[in-house]
DNA sequence: CCCTTGCTCGTACGCTGTACGGTGCAGCGT
DNA sequence: ACGCTGCACCGTACAGCGTACGAGCAAGGG
């Protein structure tokens, strides 16, 4: 048995928990590109090789980052309310995980492994739908529907744009012909309000639910 | 005048437009990971670094890729129907042409720039929101849960799992620790059908159209 | 005391995007 | 007919990437 052996470098300890921790923090602060074997190795104070003794290669490192942040993931639902106030609460919490860790979106789309530990996330959302009387092929099914929805949010349209981006977004669409983009054009005004952050999100994650409270209700006989 | 001078090695001519073609081409048979510079130079029989006479960087060239996929969508609303029926077609029309290029998706998730040609493939449904008496603030918002959900769909969940891997995917839900992750276990059997495909989507399509169908009755005074 | 085991990591290979500057042809002015 | 100018093309080079290979070395067991 090897023990605490790895520590012959003066590092303190080093295992496949922190190296992922330090890959979370790297893409947090950085950004998704700016995240390297050699600059986490660098910041580990460590040499690049060093970290394929832990993870077959960058794939599972950053598999593995992802599983530190749904780690973190806490969701206690709300005692009172239905269905619909249940799931609105947690992909809002949901939500909040994505914008503290923003390149969460971006490794889904570029992956499409997935760990167990991602549905630590998951399961309440289909808790609820499954005590509301869903049968489970149909709470699947609406479940990935809010899935969708709630990744794509923060992937294509994360914040709120300021007041700056949304003029010069907005004068970007007047410029396009009107003959060739008549609805674009005509709503250049209101579109870029819709481009992006919680306003926008709250509006979309009702209408669905709005059609999942009809789903239910279809369910329950009328 | 140069005119016609760019054809002095042999090549028969070589535009934005046609390096464009290439490389969404390229991103079509390959995917977005294999398209290099060098390759696609090598594709078109030309130099690496003649590229950068027509695009200032690889970015730009993408974006022209998007472009050029824009470009080749055709819509026409059908006559009959009402909004429903009509965003229905639409949207569906839209996933078709993101299905003949998987690449799509991918390039509006990983830049946020989005250049005019896009919005092509955007107006109709705007157009039909307007027409159906939805103020354009409101339009833009439902507009944009479409449009994140069919792109989201695209990325998360493109096509139908076939049956061996919806077994390999359940069989992965059902080591899963069940008092951990009660729901995600329980509807394992239901689950990986829900991951993707043509039904699927087809099922989130209409939640939201319920959604938006109950807004417009709304705004038409119940 | 030596030998085995296993972590660490220097070096190297093939790839990437792209900056720089040389090369050679087309068209023009004389 | 000749030389000049401008421009398209692209060879070379650089910094950075993921990672395969194998050397170095500390610790533990005999």
């Amino acid at each position: 048995m090897s023990g605490m052996s790895k520590a012959n470098r003066a590092r303190v300890a080093l295992d496949r928990d922190e190296i992922a921790r330090a890959a979370l923090a790297m893409l947090d602060e950085e950004g998704i590109d700016a995240l390297s074997m050699r600059r986490l190795a660098e910041r580990l104070g460590v040499g690049t090789m060093t970290l394929y003794g832990y993870f077959r290669g960058k794939q599972e490192l950053l598999d593995a980052a992802v599983g530190a942040a749904a780690a973190d993931f806490t969701f206690t639902p709300p005692e009172e309310g239905g269905l619909r106030e249940r799931l609105r609460a947690h992909q809002r919490a949901v939500r909040e995980v994505l914008a503290r860790h923003p390149s969460l979106p971006q490794l889904r789309a570029r992956q499409a492994l997935v760990q167990p530990a991602a549905f630590r996330m998951s399961d309440p959302a289909m808790q609820m739908l499954l005590d509301a009387g869903f049968p489970p092929d149909e709470a699947a099914r609406a479940f990935r529907v809010l899935f969708v929805y709630v990744l794509g949010s923060m992937l294509f349209g994360p914040r709120e744009l300021t007041a700056d981006e949304q003029r010069s977004i907005k004068a970007g669409l007047l410029l396009l012909p009107e003959d060739e983009f008549p609805a674009i054009t005509a709503a250049a005004d209101a579109l870029p309000a819709s481009m992006g952050g919680d306003v926008q999100f709250d509006y979309g994650l009702e209408v669905i639910l709005d059609g999942i409270e009809a789903r239910r209700r279809q369910l329950a006989g009328e």
